[in-house]
DNA sequence: ACCTGAACACCGTTCAAGT
DNA sequence: ACCTGAACACCGTTCAAGT
């Protein structure tokens, strides 16, 4: 009836993504909720991996665009907000970009928008795309992390609490720690991470301007 | 003929997937390469999931052991050192551990382990089970990325390179910086990533110090 | 340019029955 | 306790043929 096109089979897909998850992801149900015979997709895509991989290039460019004003750490958190904002729009989202190396369109470039942007407020350019990495793989390492813990069931979910919870009543200092961590908010973590990545690229910069002060005027 | 044990069908899945990759892990093959017959393993696992999570549990627990001196910082280093080798040293090894959320026996072990011996080396209990979850977040999609990219054909990744480039010989200075980031050693980025975290975290570490001198002592 | 229809070589999982 | 044998309901992928 109505033609699809490479666009409507990545837009079915994450449909379906978030209705059922990346296991029941199938290439034939795909098919019939864009009603379509199981093989039809193929003649857009050559095989599933190259879909899942539009797919996660779909994802990532959820990220959007830096805002205009502030500072390169801000830039920065802007980024990691964005990206985990994505990511866990879609279900699995963490799992279909970790699934697939993306270098397609949308990723390139949303990766130099961010570090132009980086570079623009004041982060050498260098530490702009190195930590612009570093950040991207915690954020994906998180959430992939988060994800799996949200989606397992309300009985798996304490039954695997209580393989950390030791034998006697009184856990010790650090199971209790432990159990803290894995109970805590998702958001507080997150920002834990988050701050120490860039308060460590902060001090690596304010080192590098103090060592060679006029860097900023001789690019 | 040799009767085989759950530990059996761990090992024979981990040779799998070294030899043969994830997407090429089958129950079927498994089971074959242990002289079985394909619903056999059903005995031993509940699902195919039940398995890749026993075989996450095991790659985990290749971290090993916290060596006995040093600091709280060069422990963290070390535990991160030690679950990218052992992420590395498994075929596709960061999207097994990324594709079940473990809380196994032994990776509650090695958690445990850690975080002790953090908190031992003198960091704050907290920051060093909330340290090791950024860390373990950070490490495993680094992995997954390095992973992923090694995995590509030298086609697709002289393709994949070429899509960053521009039209213009001449690339401009983000592009440039994005190219090297991509193409540059992996050991280098990746103790670029792990120096961010250290760094926040003993930034974060020296500042609780100065607020509460005797936080040490008082426990 | 885009899709059907039918086929091929597989999958994960179940389960009665065997030893 | 551990495995076979056979079946069930699916998969991803290909490709001649249609429009």
């Amino acid at each position: 009836m109505v033609q699809v096109r490479r666009g409507d089979v990545v837009a079915g897909g994450l449909e379906l993504l978030d209705a059922e998850g990346l296991e029941a992801l199938t290439t034939r149900k795909l098919a019939a909720h864009l009603g379509l015979q199981a093989g039809s997709l193929y003649w857009h895509f050559p095989s599933k991996q190259a879909l899942l991989e539009a797919m996660a290039d779909q994802i990532v460019a959820g990220v959007g665009s830096p805002s205009p004003g502030g500072t390169w750490d801000e830039k920065l958190a802007e980024f990691a907000h964005g990206l985990r904002r994505t990511l866990r729009a879609h279900r699995d989202g963490g799992r279909v970009v970790a699934g697939s190396y993306v270098t397609e369109q949308n990723t390139v470039a949303v990766s130099r928008a961010w570090v132009q942007a980086l570079r623009d407020h004041g982060l050498a350019v260098r530490d702009a795309a190195w930590g612009g990495f570093a950040v991207f793989s915690f954020v994906l390492g998180h959430v992939i992390e988060e994800q799996g813990m949200a989606e397992l069931t309300p009985e798996q979910r304490s039954a695997k609490s209580g393989t950390v919870l030791p034998d006697g009543d009184r856990p010790d200092e650090v199971t209790a720690a432990l159990v803290d961590a894995v109970l805590a908010d998702p958001d507080d973590r997150f920002e834990f991470g988050l701050s120490l990545c860039l308060d460590g690229l902060r001090q690596r910069h304010t080192s590098t301007a103090a060592r060679t002060p006029d860097a900023r005027k001789a690019d």
